[in-house]
DNA sequence: GACCCGATTGTCT
DNA sequence: GACAATCGGGTCA
């Protein structure tokens, strides 16, 4: 419980961040990732022109679990028409392995016009509309029918847009300024905050104009991560209790924390 | 067509 | 913690 307090704490105490819509933390040199991560720049990153750094198609195929962790402390950056970026630092994942998994849309192979994606190349977006209001998104990984569902980003820039895009789009009137960490705490949350709908369903993230992936600036390796349950797939057997969601440990801005998976993972 | 359900979220108690 | 909102997509007749 104290924990609870005081990750609530230091989640208070890392918010205020410059809210730098176009520019990265100056104390988070992005150059040392690339090491870090253990990735080869030749094979891992592709630098179209007008963006520096981003991660290729390499990146993305690889099977849906090792993508749902390697997608952790990742950047997704979104760019909006006007040219503002939006970042977020991935902290919360799921993996959807394919036919054989119960929980996924692509179960028993089926294939509709609607989860297509999932059948496309790697680092395809899966955007589905769920209770008829809200989005999700997922990236198509290696393996025919699976992907990763991302689940919670981090906001590191543009928050103010991100606030006014999940104000605008959230039903109801007038509310309540949204706190940073209600931001991107959930699967349409993030959607909602980076402005992602159904005309981002089948794009490529490894070469999408105004979508894609930066290396984050301590990519996922050095990370400690949970692996847990997934969340909200009732009816799917065996599959509910497989460890097939990932979140940092730690990390105030995931959406749903599994103090039991901690406990587990903790050896 | 008709019917049912959902990889969620926000509000109210 | 319980529950309503809301509608596209899947399934079946």
């Amino acid at each position: 419980m104290g924990q609870k307090k005081q990750r609530l704490a230091e989640a208070e105490g890392q918010q205020n961040p410059p809210d730098t819509a176009q520019t990265s933390s100056p104390k988070e040199p992005r150059l040392g990732t690339l090491s870090t991560l253990g990735l080869q720049r030749s094979i891992y990153f592709s630098s179209p022109k007008d963006h520096p750094v981003r991660l290729g198609p390499e990146f993305f195929d690889q099977p849906a679990v090792p993508l749902a962790r390697a997608f952790l402390g990742q950047v997704l950056v979104r760019r909006l028409a006007d040219g503002t970026e939006l970042r977020g630092r991935i902290v919360e994942t799921e993996a959807y392995l394919g036919p054989e998994d119960e929980a996924a849309h692509s179960r028993g192979g089926r294939q509709t016009p609607r989860n297509r994606g999932m059948f496309m190349k790697p680092g395809t977006l899966y955007v589905y509309i769920i209770y008829g209001m809200y989005f999700c998104m997922n990236v198509s990984s290696q393996g025919n029918g699976a992907c990763v569902l991302l689940r919670a980003l981090e906001p590191l820039g543009g928050l103010e847009i991100m606030r006014q895009l999940r104000r605008t789009l959230r039903k109801g009137t007038v509310s309540r300024a949204l706190k940073d960490r209600e931001l991107c705490s959930g699967p349409s949350k993030l959607c909602q905050a980076l402005a992602i709908d159904k005309s981002f369903d089948q794009r490529d993230l490894a070469q999408d104009e105004a979508i894609w992936l930066e290396p984050g600036p301590l990519g996922p390796s050095g990370l400690a991560v949970v692996a847990a349950a997934r969340v909200g797939i009732g009816q799917a057997g065996e599959w509910v209790q497989k460890p097939l969601r990932f979140y940092i440990r730690g990390s105030p801005w995931v959406s749903v924390m599994d103090k039991v998976a901690e406990q587990d993972t903790q050896a």
